[in-house]
DNA sequence: ACTAGTTAGTTGACGCTTCAACTTCGGACA
DNA sequence: TGTCCGAAGTTGAAGCGTCAACTAACTAGT
């Protein structure tokens, strides 16, 4: 498998049966507390490859839009929500919740699609604290040229590499992540 | 629903029907592409799960981590692999490789995991261009102590919210997602 | 009215990631 | 042997995200 590079034989003072991970520690481990319900073998193994496979899908979904607009995925949502709302316009504050991003990673981003004509910002009529993001008709031309290349890589990424009843299973797993345990 | 601060009714300038995201534009819209495949609305809706359920994780198992010792869960998973290898020592590309990073992401990780004297590296022997990462004690020591609490927050987030069932079935769909389309 | 507490949003510094450029080494082939 | 190409790693700059600190405005209790 070419990684076995080493020929050291696993002897005596060859390791890697008590290493934690999310697995248990090999039988009489020392420092690890007692009372840990560690993942049993098969679990690690899902366990591991949601790590792999949202980070290869992310990769790949940031790779397209960044080819091709410019902008990264975050950014590309941002522009779907305000094409969304009745003005093309959210407070940033419901901006920010939607996306699940912190109210400073929002201003980041706006201020920069703002710089790049995509987004304009405005104070809120009726609150004097808000304040209102709008998509821009450049915006909108973009999330409009984009959309059809997006959704291609979204297919071939995820959707079309599953069936429709494990998309669906997927989809219900992952509100329930997202909602995460009793009150966060 | 709180969100309706804006009393002006969908009148005829109201858009918010013809916005593309990865649903198909209201009816007859004007410069978008006409053989894209969009995304039904059920499908929409398992897609946006997806989005908000892996940034709702990937977020409470980073903040557990940095609380409780001060690395990221990219850091973790590197600490994991060198902990099950052979001596447990890796080299850069593989480690790379088996984390999903960039070469030069992992660089630079490494470098600043090998200045808090978690991990060392050293030349290769028989291969002059690689670089043998190692764990040292001290980097096992932290993976040992950090482990339990990390395992109990992958339980906390997503293991106990599913059946054994849909565990696996996300495990499956997830290693379909890594390996990605035909030869990526 | 006054104060305290909360919510909305921004800012700047710092840390992590990406990207392109670079160095070094190994393999193939003449 | 010399040359060429690709693989392994590193580097520094620029972009993005996080964190703590800050301003400003709403809310509430007195």
């Amino acid at each position: 498998m070419t990684t076995t590079s080493d020929p050291t034989a696993p002897g005596p003072e060859a390791p890697g049966t008590d290493a934690p991970g999310t697995d248990a520690p090999g039988t009489a481990a020392p420092a690890v507390a007692e009372g840990t319900r560690w993942l049993t073998a098969e679990q690690q193994r899902w366990w591991r490859a949601y790590l792999l496979g949202t980070a290869a899908l992310q990769d790949a979904l940031n790779r397209q839009l960044d080819a091709d607009a410019d902008i990264s995925l975050s950014e590309y949502e941002i522009l779907v929500r305000l094409s969304e709302a009745p003005r093309r316009t959210v407070r940033m504050s419901e901006l920010a919740a939607s996306v699940m991003h912190s109210r400073s990673r929002l201003t980041h981003t706006v201020s920069r699609m703002e710089r790049r004509g995509l987004v304009e910002r405005r104070a809120c009529e009726d609150d004097g604290r808000g304040i209102n993001c709008t998509l821009t008709p450049a915006g909108f031309d973009l999330l409009d040229r984009t959309a059809p290349g997006h959704v291609g890589a979204v297919r071939t990424h995820l959707v079309d590499l599953l069936s429709d009843e494990d998309f669906r299973v997927l989809g219900r797993v992952m509100e329930r992540i997202a909602e995460g345990p009793r009150e966060d």
